[in-house]
DNA sequence: TCTTGAGCTTCCAGTGACTGGAAACCCCAT
DNA sequence: ATGGGGTTTCCAGTCACTGGAAGCTCAAGA
């Protein structure tokens, strides 16, 4: 397959399956004409490793996924170790993401939003120091 | 004040201050040493972008909600529906977190996580093709 | 006065995970 | 032979910093 053919298939665009060989994720076979050849078993990574950043693991943890993954002897508790503290920043990030939520929203509601120039939120942003 | 001083009252690192400078969100006076002199209006300001960017604004927001804040003809509207905006932006974001968070939390109930190598987590990243 | 150490300066490079674009090569159909 | 689409490499840019190196300045202590 060539790597259209794989983008198509994996649903990754072709730059960031070229990035994902830069970077030694995949190593696809090369064609005489240069062009990458690649196989079932690179699709297949290809999707695990799309599947898992849409899960928002970083590319390092998929490296340790596909590791796994590979890896016959693994245990279980390996992989939900790494999924559990992914979990974690993730429920941190929400957090963090609602705490800023909470606060834009209060000064949105409260901005009346006309033509004047008073407003709410210019005044929240300049009230922290004096 | 010198930048320590500086960096010390807004809250912000030496280094994100004199990167503010070099895109230009504040440009204080020199000291004859060179030494960066900085008004309490350049504190104030850097004040309010910390606020700012802690809520979440990008820099080129911060840049429009400075250039707000300092015109006297603004029109409230103007600055809530930058906010309105960069809010919207933050409630997709969450979606898509609280997204992963859930398929992640299902994942990581489902794994026994002991020594065994069979793994829910590994057979769904691996399911997406084939 | 000399030295030490902290604070300041600039500049360059790296982060994460791509993404855009240029120039050139390859293949297939007309 | 030509045209168009697919592919190659390489370089640069994104965003908002952050780290580090090399060198200058300043205030305090011996």
């Amino acid at each position: 397959m060539n790597i259209g053919e794989v983008a198509e298939k994996s649903g990754l665009p072709a730059k960031t399956i070229r990035y994902y060989e830069d970077i030694g994720l995949i190593r696809p076979l090369r064609h005489d004409n240069g062009y990458r050849a690649f196989r079932p078993s690179d699709l297949h990574k290809l999707a695990f490793l799309g599947r898992a950043r849409s899960l928002g693991f970083s590319i390092e943890d998929c490296r340790v996924l596909m590791a796994l993954y590979e890896d016959e002897t693994r245990e279980s508790a390996q992989v939900k170790a790494l999924a559990q503290e992914h979990l974690t920043q993730i429920d941190a990030k929400i957090a963090g993401l609602r705490a800023m939520r909470e606060t834009l929203a209060d000064l949105v509601d409260a901005c009346h939003g006309d033509a004047r120039p008073d407003c709410p939120i210019l005044k929240d942003l300049a009230s922290v120091v004096k």
